[in-house]
DNA sequence: CACTTGCATTTTGTATACAATATGCCAAGC
DNA sequence: GCTTGGCATATTGTATACAAAATGCAAGTG
């Protein structure tokens, strides 16, 4: 939380293992719900059961899993509920970002956030769907840095990584893909015009459609949620 | 995250140990910047190493203490930067509260809160800044219930209790205190007029009030913060 | 035949021994 | 006199043995 010091991250044993199990779970190697026997994992990642589960912990606390007393770890199984209720404390976190970064941005941030914008859009003509996902969370991890709030960004990493674990393949029509990058573009025009409440305005609706996206996506898809791929 | 479990929540010894140390921390018990040595920790708990490092584990978690590798545990000391970031995204998250809050609040909520705001209007009348405090606290936790985000409510007391682990006592003068009624008073009317906008602007207006002077507490008495007590 | 009860097995929780790493001190060299 | 290297001590990291709890199955009972 504080910037000052500046250790050298060695990775620790347990920190390694949370890592994989982090990608396990979001690249669906564990699917939500799954029960994580300690022995077995213990195996397969190479470590003893004590730094798995310190690495159990970590991931308790991002939400990728739960712990349940005397009954062992696993995978979070989100319901609608959740993803509504975590989509809106997105949309209010990147709002927060959008008006923070209005007044910290310099014109190399938003040179750099043009040239995004022009990848995305070249994704989007080329129907390169996991470029554009990479692409856009590009733009929405720069515009956060840009913001320069370390609380922010640690909550709002924390609660996509989360959402991310759903491995939602949102439903992304042409007609719903043509308005996002729209979006886009208008977003950087708000933050070139440093007009940082349309630029909240922007993001909270942008936020908002994905949340009706994905939400649809799981009321009615539920089988290709649970065994399909990444939205990456 | 899921609310469709009622688990017997027997607190395991962890979940015991870290409620103590969240105490202490909170309470002024452990110093900000405090070194805690694995071994002294046990004794004074009563545990072995291996539940307390999964307490340990639980406080990071919540952002009460930074582990650094090889280098144990240490009670979080948060900068003046990391109180500005903090209450940023508590006063974003307090807004989402309020529009939300308007979309499903009850008349019996709004008696029930208006019964609060009464407490606090008594408590402010006879300078009874402990009850004034815990009344507030009571408020504002009443409108993130109303809320039913359970995201929301989450990431609130998380960060809740990181700000608090700063045992500030802001520096309430006379003016400042007939304010924070005020607008109190403010926030209710706009909750029972179901005016989600101006309810959202009068809670971060509120949250940026105690921001400034939390970081003014914190610029012109460092001693004091250190060695004060806490707020409540 | 459904339901309960007790036991065997599996799994998690805790304590502790041992290994790896960091810290502080003292002496030797510049 | 200051810095540097190495050693002793203290502290954290990891593995594992043992204890406690849960699970599943089977036999007994209404």
């Amino acid at each position: 939380m504080d910037g000052s010091s500046f250790p050298i991250a060695r990775s620790s044993l347990p920190e390694a293992a949370a890592e994989r199990l982090r990608t396990l779970i979001i690249e669906g190697g564990l699917q939500p719900g799954a029960k994580l026997n300690e022995r077995e994992l213990c195996e397969r990642l190479g470590v003893s059961r004590t730094p798995l589960r310190e690495a159990f912990r970590m991931l308790a606390a991002d939400g990728l899993l739960v712990q349940l007393p005397n009954r062992g770890a696993q995978v979070v199984a989100l319901s609608p509920d959740d993803v509504r209720d975590g989509f809106e404390v997105m949309a209010a976190l990147e709002g927060l970002a959008g008006e923070l970064a209005v007044a910290r941005v310099t014109e190399g941030d938003i040179a750099h956030l043009r040239a995004l914008q022009a990848e995305l859009e070249a994704a989007h003509a080329q129907h390169d769907l996991p470029a554009y996902y990479r692409i856009n969370r590009a733009i929405h991890d720069r515009l956060n840095a840009i913001a320069g709030n370390a609380v922010l960004g640690q909550t709002y990493r924390t609660l996509n990584a989360r959402l991310h674990a759903l491995r939602f393949r949102s439903n992304l029509n042409r007609a719903k893909w043509d308005q996002a990058v729209a979006e886009h573009r208008s977003m950087i025009a708000a933050l070139a015009a440093r007009d940082g409440a349309a630029l909240r305005d922007l993001l909270i609706r942008h936020l908002r459609a994905k949340q009706q996206a994905v939400l649809a996506t799981m009321n009615n898809q539920d089988s290709e949620i649970l065994e399909g791929g990444n939205e990456e």
